[in-house]
DNA sequence: TTCCTTATTGAAAAAGTTTATCAATAAGCA
DNA sequence: TGCTTATTGATAAACTTTTTCAATAAGGAA
């Protein structure tokens, strides 16, 4: 609910293809490509235009309310970012995005990093990849590895 | 010299077309996207395929010779890797990538996040973004923020 | 509520990126 | 030097993203 004050207050509208979109991504456990996103709202009867979905994810995402999520295998997806930290673990066997907490962690790091190469941080991308447990199960009863 | 060695030991042969990326890549100290390296490669006279500089950077990556580089602004990027470590600091201005090492650093964190979340983490992904001491000095001398 | 302004959308097209196919070429061993 | 076959280049297709612009609708003002 709270990403409507949000934009409100920016000055931007909340129109009914923001509305499907941040609801399909609401419903989400996976991160979700623009053309996910368009075919789970045909799915649901609502025809709303490819472009709106980049547009509506572009601001969305500058904004900092959904957040990118880069897995190799896949085309950039879009997850919904809770408040404070923006860091997530993905499932290599069923791509479900989790996030994590952890910023106090890498600051050690960050500034490790910073006295070695002078740059100044500014940012940075933290992503895990693993299997989700559910997806642990599954592969031990098969006896997969 | 010793990705020749890496390649030859596991069979792939030693083309002109390779040679020549792994030429442009060990001269770029900015993360490139295929599109550049094959702008370079024309400048410089060699008229190789924007479909080898994909594959060529295919089989580079799968080596793990070349890691990929995300940057939000722009495509995503390849660089050499040196031994070891593959994370980045991209400098935001002049998007010059720079190795660090710091794998230990993250071990913790792993521990940590497989303990809270039941993931089983077998990969990562971290990345750094800031300004680069060289660009710091521009802005500086220009009194930019 | 109704009207008005203008941000937002949809459609179509263009631009750009990546993958697939297959005959021609050349790498590297015998 | 010749042979085998991995690799390349050209072409085309598939796919993703951006641009443009008239039509629509969100939301503040009356």
């Amino acid at each position: 609910m709270d990403w409507k004050n949000t934009m409100t207050r920016l000055g931007y509208r909340i129109s009914e293809p923001r509305k499907k979109i941040m609801e399909v991504l609401e419903g989400a456990e996976v991160a979700l490509s623009p053309q996910q996103i368009h075919q789970q709202l045909e799915h649901k009867g609502f025809d709303i235009g490819l472009v709106s979905v980049y547009r509506t994810l572009d601001l969305l995402t500058s904004l900092e309310l959904v957040t990118v999520v880069y897995d190799p295998e896949r085309n950039p997806g879009y997850v919904l970012s809770s408040t404070g930290h923006h860091h997530h673990i993905i499932c290599q066997k069923c791509h479900k995005a989790m996030e994590f907490s952890g910023t106090d962690d890498i600051e050690e790091l960050i500034h490790r990093v910073e006295a070695e190469t002078s740059f100044q941080v500014r940012d940075h991308l933290l992503q895990l990849f693993g299997i989700c447990p559910e997806c642990l199960n599954t592969l031990n009863d098969r006896g997969d590895k």
